[in-house]
DNA sequence: AGCTCAACCTGCTGGC
DNA sequence: TGCCAGCAGGTTGAGC
C-alpha cells in the first residue's frame, strides 16, 4: 500500500495524537520486520518525549528526548491510534504505549516494514544515516523540477518508469503514481530517459507534483487494504487512470491499456497516448 | 558506475 | 469447494 501520499496521510493521522506525548512503553509481539527490531528498543524509548514528527522519503521520523525512531511501512505496513487496552489483531506486531492510555499500532502482514531506534536526531539522521542520507529530493519540494530530471538523466539509459522510481533521483515515486504520472505526461514508461528533452521533464514534474498532491487530498490510494489512522480508506483509487486498468478503455483515447512489465514492475500505459 | 535480479513475507485472486 | 500459480503498493544488497 504505501506510497508517498499514504505515509503523508499517516504522519498528519497521527500527529494530534504523538506530538508532545510521552512514551510509556514499547510492546513488541513480533520483531520480525525486514531488519529485526533490536531487543534494547523498548528501553531505549521507554519515558521519553515526542519532539517532532516528520516525514523523509516514505520514512516517517520521530523525534525524542534521546534520538529518534526511524518507522517505514514497506509493502503492507499502517499505523493507527487506538486504546492501549484494546486486543491485538493477527500481524498487529507493535504497540508504542502512550502516556494518555492510547497507543500508536503497527500492523503489517508482509513484515517488510522497518522500526528502529536511532541515538541521533531526526536531522542528523537524515543527512548521515546510511538508508536516508543519499536520497533525491523531494517531489513536493523546491529542489524538484524538470531541470533536475533532465540534468540527472543525461548520461543514463534506463526506461524512463525506472529513473522515476529510482530513489536517488526523486524519493517518494513508487509504482502507481509512476504509472499515473507518466499517462499524464504522454510518456511512454519504457523510453530511454536520455531520450527526453526539457520541456517534456518539466511538464512530467509538474505532472508528479500534482498526481501527489491531489492524492495526498484523498487520503491516499485504497487499493487492497490501504486504511488511515483513523481506519478510513483513501479516495485516491477511484482516479487512476492506467494503473490496474488492463484492457479498459483509455480515458482520454478508448484504446485499451495495455500492460508490460519494465524493471521488474508492472506497467500500464496508453499505446496511442504515450510516446 | 550502472544495471539486473533475487530476496524479504503473507494474502488475495483467478483459473482449473 | 479446493488447490495452486501468479501477483501485489518497497527497498536492499549481491553480482555482473
Amino acid at each position: 500500500m504505501p506510497e508517498l501520499p499514504e505515509v503523508e496521510t499517516t504522519l498528519r493521522g497521527i500527529r494530534p495524537y504523538l506530538d508532545g506525548a510521552r512514551i510509556e512503553r514499547l510492546i513488541v509481539r513480533d520483531p520480525r520486520l525486514r531488519r529485526p527490531i533490536p531487543p534494547e528498543t523498548a528501553e531505549r524509548v521507554a519515558g521519553q518525549a515526542v519532539r517532532s514528527l516528520s516525514r523523509r522519503s516514505k520514512y516517517l521520523l520521530i523525534g525524542l528526548d534521546q534520538g529518534s525512531l526511524l518507522i517505514h511501512l514497506g509493502m503492507s505496513g499502517s499505523l493507527r491510534v487506538v486504546p492501549a487496552d484494546s486486543a491485538p489483531k493477527k500481524h498487529d506486531h507493535l504497540d508504542l504505549v502512550l502516556a494518555d492510555r492510547r497507543c500508536l499500532r503497527l500492523h503489517d502482514p508482509r513484515r517488510f516494514g522497518l522500526f528502529l531506534w536511532l541515538p541521533e536526531t531526526p536531522e542528523l539522521a537524515e543527512s548521515r544515516h546510511p538508508l536516508l542520507r543519499g536520497l533525491g529530493p523531494e517531489p513536493l519540494g523546491s529542489a524538484f523540477d524538470g531541470d533536475h530530471l533532465h540534468r540527472l538523466s543525461r548520461e543514463r539509459r534506463v526506461a524512463v518508469k525506472i529513473f522515476l522510481m529510482d530513489a536517488a533521483v526523486v524519493v517518494g515515486v513508487g509504482n502507481i503514481y509512476a504509472n499515473e504520472s507518466l499517462f499524464l505526461a504522454g510518456i511512454h514508461p519504457a523510453r530511454a530517459c536520455h531520450r527526453i528533452g526539457l520541456e517534456r521533464y518539466r511538464r512530467l514534474a509538474e505532472v508528479i507534483r500534482g498526481v501527489l498532491d491531489a492524492s495526498i487530498t484523498q487520503g491516499g490510494t485504497t487499493l487492497r487494504d490501504f486504511v488511515q489512522e483513523n481506519g478510513n480508506p483513501g479516495y485516491f483509487a477511484q482516479s487512476l487512470r492506467v494503473y490496474g486498468r488492463t484492457g479498459e478503455p483509455c480515458v482520454a483515447c478508448g484504446a485499451p491499456i495495455r500492460q508490460r512489465r519494465i524493471g521488474q514492475r508492472s506497467s500500464f500505459y496508453c499505446v496511442h497516448c504515450q510516446h
